[in-house]
DNA sequence: CGCTCGGTTGAGATAATTCAAGTGCAGTGG
DNA sequence: CCACTGCACTTGAATTATCTCAACCGAGCG
């Protein structure tokens, strides 16, 4: 597979020139196989890398003192994350991959160069900013103001939709999702005998199947519970025409 | 005041070079005031310009079809919104008054043009979409992981923390705050009365009084109920040096 | 003066949690 | 091939945090 996922996503509201496109691929780069529960960056940890997923499922994930942890969002294929790593030296939570991975890591000096020579990228990234402060906010409103059945649902509905703008899942496919109760439970702020509880209730309606992995059956009806709406993900986003915009060049600063 | 809100946030971090400085206030822009409660950006609107938050607070919030709302974030003097515009045409969340504020709104193409012009402003923003994405984070885990009394510690503290970056207060002034039961229930994700029955509770803890406004007396005590840790407003970010970076000029797009 | 609106407080209801025991499957080693 | 162990999941029962409903209070305002 020469097409790389993070291209294969972008290209779903930008449409890179070859030269671009041939730019990404050849940029400097390590590829690593992670095998699952490894840990790609550790909380406070200097960023010097640009990552993006290529293979395999990760979270970001906050844990407090006594040991409550938060998932704050799923990687999945094409995700790029530490793009503040261009500003800001150290990470203000954790990345830890979820299943088998394959993750692409570029130098941030090298990422750099290449986004200040392929404007059409940089109009990208803005974009996949914008989406996943949607991402965020949606989240919040799931864990802040749904309860157990909606929450769960809204967010397999969530990642079913970024599975298929991945391009590593069918719209038709029932797609078979990598969570234990656990993660669900960490995501969604619940207990985990909790999720396992809802998620019983979810099979005994005919929502989803659970035998080994989670699949969901009737995404319509799941949707309708979970009061789901696509308008955070910015699916119909067109890049403005910024000719001529946002050069950070030199900078003036102090301290 | 001939110092702006925005400028005086932005020079926390960054230095802005005289013209730089001069060129934001001459920008064209439209300054409006409005009383509390009203709809500066309503769900689904098309954003034609950036706003500032010159006076008065404001909050991003999210209304399901039920009725319930979620409070997502507060907007305060200096914080900048609706960057989203240059890329994206639709509002996926409104934003509305909760005290008599000034807000300032400059038109997109004249903001890209300014910020085209100067880098060191660029630098500023990214760093500023960086504050904000740890912001929504930590509001994540604050609602998912956190019980009462944390929730609550944790929002005012942070919202000090800022107030106090934006240069609307000092850190020894014992801030007063503009928030009612509902506004703090909607952003925490509990009810109003049981928002009370904490705030009650922490008043006879000798943490607040809130006799009219609500007003913090140990913030000391208060941080460490919380689990209060800076990190995620990355105060101390530092820009890179992003020469030559990041242009984002022409686009290769198609629909 | 009488309203309205935000805040407070009580009592009962409910959603979600904790603790604990039990099930079933996958992997390992004999 | 079978037993043994570990781990995720399930289920029950008791507990707790938070919610809802409802009454009441007090300040601000026409």
């Amino acid at each position: 597979m020469d097409m790389d996922a993070f291209l294969a996503r972008l290209q779903n509201y930008v449409t890179l020139p070859g030269p671009t496109r041939a730019a990404m691929s050849s940029v400097r780069h390590v590829l690593r196989q992670m095998p699952r529960g490894k840990s790609i960056i550790n909380e406070g940890e200097v960023l010097k890398r640009v990552h993006v997923i290529q293979k395999g499922w990760a979270i970001r994930k906050r844990i407090l003192e006594d040991g409550r942890r938060q998932i704050l969002n799923f990687l999945m294929p094409g995700d790029i994350f530490d793009l503040q790593a261009m500003i800001d030296s150290r990470s203000d939570h954790a990345i830890e991959t979820i299943t088998l991975c394959e993750v692409r890591s570029i130098p941030t000096q090298e990422f750099l160069a290449l986004v200040s020579e392929h404007p059409a990228l940089a109009s990208a990234l803005w974009w996949s900013t914008v989406q996943e402060e949607g991402i965020l906010r949606e989240h919040i409103v799931r864990v802040g103001r749904r309860n157990a059945i909606e929450r769960i649902s809204h967010l397999l509905i969530e990642l079913r939709r970024r599975l298929i703008l991945s391009e590593s899942a069918d719209a038709d496919e029932s797609v078979s999702l990598p969570l234990s109760r656990q993660l669900i439970a960490d995501a969604v702020g619940l207990s985990p005998v909790h999720v396992s509880r809802t998620i019983s209730s979810m099979r005994r309606m005919g929502l989803v199947s659970a035998n080994g992995h989670l699949r969901v059956l009737d995404w319509d009806s799941l949707a309708s519970i979970a009061g789901y709406d696509d308008q955070y993900l910015h699916l119909d986003a067109r890049p403005l025409d910024m000719t001529g915009c946002v050069n950070v060049g030199d900078r003036e600063t102090t301290a």
